[in-house]
RNA sequence: GCCCGGGUGGUGUAGCGGCCUAUCAUUGAGCCCUGUCGAGGCUCGGACUCGGGUUCAAAUCCCGACCUGGGCGCCA
């Protein structure tokens, strides 16, 4: 098995990929003809290579018939290769059956590469040889060239198909750049990352459903949020932690911002409060949007990308309330905010913002109440549209917290295994858990949460 | 869970009681064309979600089921 790891040189010939992935990693294929372990992307080949032998690899993704020429467009992971294919001097058999391959086939092809202002990268290339690889149906589950839309229901469906459209491929692809700078912040500041079950006992921390499964002989749940295991690890010494891991909700919601099984980035500090945390997400928040800011396939989803400034504006819920209240909107203090609440806030406000100093009552038991007052150090990170994140303070003294437990109508003792973590030495500690989801559509300007999920769980989707 | 929409070729749509043997685009098959880049031109193929009802007549109206889009609720 050969491997070749190679690094682009010239910046000015690297992707919108490559931007941010210059690793490569090829391995020989048996059974092919065709050398192509030496592959090139479309995008490293330039008409500066005129006169060289090149392989390229990758799916049809339109054919051109001039008659008398023929153009093969040959897309790969980093764009697209015009192979040019002329009747006159192209040997009969090559061209023919360039002709009949099927769009979307998987082809390999070698060739010599022709300096020419005509072609769309100043280059094409000229074949000397062509295999199939693997030929593909002839009518295709969506149309990918953009000229007809499909329904996300559609895309959904033949998700395979659609990721390999720009946009889709794109917001994938900043999808794993996000994820990637995410670790990249708390790994730089010392957070060390974990992993807690999915599979759980019955104790939950309120609020949602659970999906129950069937765990050998018991009853047991997926888990709802990585909450209680994370707070547990402070106590064993780890001071900062994040997990970024998936989240099950059984809610029956029908909505274009929830998912039943979604992804969320929970981080954990000892030794601070609620404001060190806050600082730390908003930090967080800009560095994603600066680095996505700069990636070149931004300019497929039609986005100006502005990175938010910080400190983010920081409001209370008591002038939430007031500032809904002058809007028109009947709300109460102590009610939670309806999604035309957040509207109002988000209309108003008009960025990025905090909403701090909640009632107690609608925040777990885990929030540190506020002394003196019946409000707690909890807080959340709206973007206008939604609620990105939230996070508190949190109680870190045993009797407090079984008291809070057993105030919200929580058996203490389904949470005994939580509890003793606090029975043995715990630090103060605050935290949040983000949406990734969210924060991706919110910043790419997504409307639909599911477009931002390879393969999405809604109330109604289980396959694929 | 509630309230509004919608289900027409592979895809996206027009039609909304008889002019429907169902429109247009794209895709597919085939033909013409030597510079395309949403190529162009010509020929052909391909659909009314399912079940019941109303009517002389249903893609079109009514009822139910299933699927689906949005708003709200729940929730993050």
């Amino acid at each position: 098995m050969v491997i070749l790891i190679r690094v682009p040189e010239r910046d000015k010939h690297v992707s919108a990929t490559a931007f941010f992935i210059n690793i490569k990693n090829r391995a020989k294929i048996e059974n092919m003809k065709l050398p192509i372990e030496n592959r090139k992307y479309s995008n490293e080949i330039t008409a500066d290579d005129d006169g060289e032998h090149v392989s390229i690899a990758g799916w049809v993704h339109e054919k051109r018939d001039l008659g008398g020429v023929f153009f093969l467009i040959v897309r790969d992971r980093e764009g697209f290769a015009q192979v040019t294919l002329h009747k006159k001097t192209i040997g009969k058999e090559l061209f023919e059956r360039a002709k009949k391959v099927p769009r979307e086939s998987v082809v390999a092809i070698e060739g010599i590469v022709k300096s020419e202002q005509k072609a769309p990268n100043g280059y094409e290339l000229i074949p000397e040889q062509m295999e199939v690889l693997s030929e593909a149906s002839h009518v295709l589950p969506l149309d990918i060239t953009g000229k007809v839309g499909a329904e996300l229901d559609t895309r959904l469906d033949a998700r395979f198909m659609d990721v390999r459209t720009e946009r889709t491929k794109h917001i994938f692809i900043i999808r794993s750049r996000v994820l990637k700078t995410i670790r990249d912040f708390l790994d730089a500041r010392g957070f060390i990352e974990i992993n807690t079950p999915k599979i759980v006992s019955a104790a939950t921390e309120g609020g949602t459903a659970l999906f129950p499964i069937t765990y050998f002989e018991r009853e047991a749940f997926l888990n709802q949020s990585p909450q209680l295991y994370k707070q547990m690890l402070i106590a064993s010494g780890f001071d900062s932690v994040f997990e970024i891991a998936p989240i099950f909700r059984a809610e029956e919601h029908d909505t274009t911002k929830h998912l039943n099984e979604a992804s969320s980035v929970d981080v954990e500090v000892a030794f601070v409060s609620d404001k060190e945390v806050m600082k730390l997400l908003e930090a967080l928040i800009a560095s994603v949007y600066s680095k996505v800011a700069l990636y070149p396939g931004l300019s497929k989803l039609n986005l100006q990308l502005e990175v938010p400034k910080v400190p983010f504006r920081r409001i209370t819920y008591g002038e939430a309330i007031e500032l809904i209240l002058e809007a028109g909107e009947q709300i109460e203090w102590g009610e939670d905010l309806s999604t035309s609440a957040e509207h109002i806030l988000g209309k108003t406000i008009g960025e990025l913002y905090f909403i701090t100093d909640w009632p107690r009552a609608i925040k777990p038991f885990y929030a540190q109440p506020t002394e003196g007052k019946d409000t707690c150090d909890a807080f959340d990170l709206m973007h206008p549209r939604l609620e990105l994140a939230s996070g508190s303070q949190r109680v870190h003294s045993y009797e407090l917290l079984k008291e809070n437990i057993e105030s919200k109508g929580l058996s203490a003792k389904s949470f005994e295994f939580y509890l003793n973590a606090f029975r043995y030495g715990m630090p103060p500690h605050a935290g949040w858990g983000l949406g990734v989801e969210r924060l991706l559509m919110s910043m790419l300007e997504i409307d639909n949460v599911r477009e931002v999920v390879l393969f999405p769980r809604d109330r109604r989707r289980l396959v694929p």
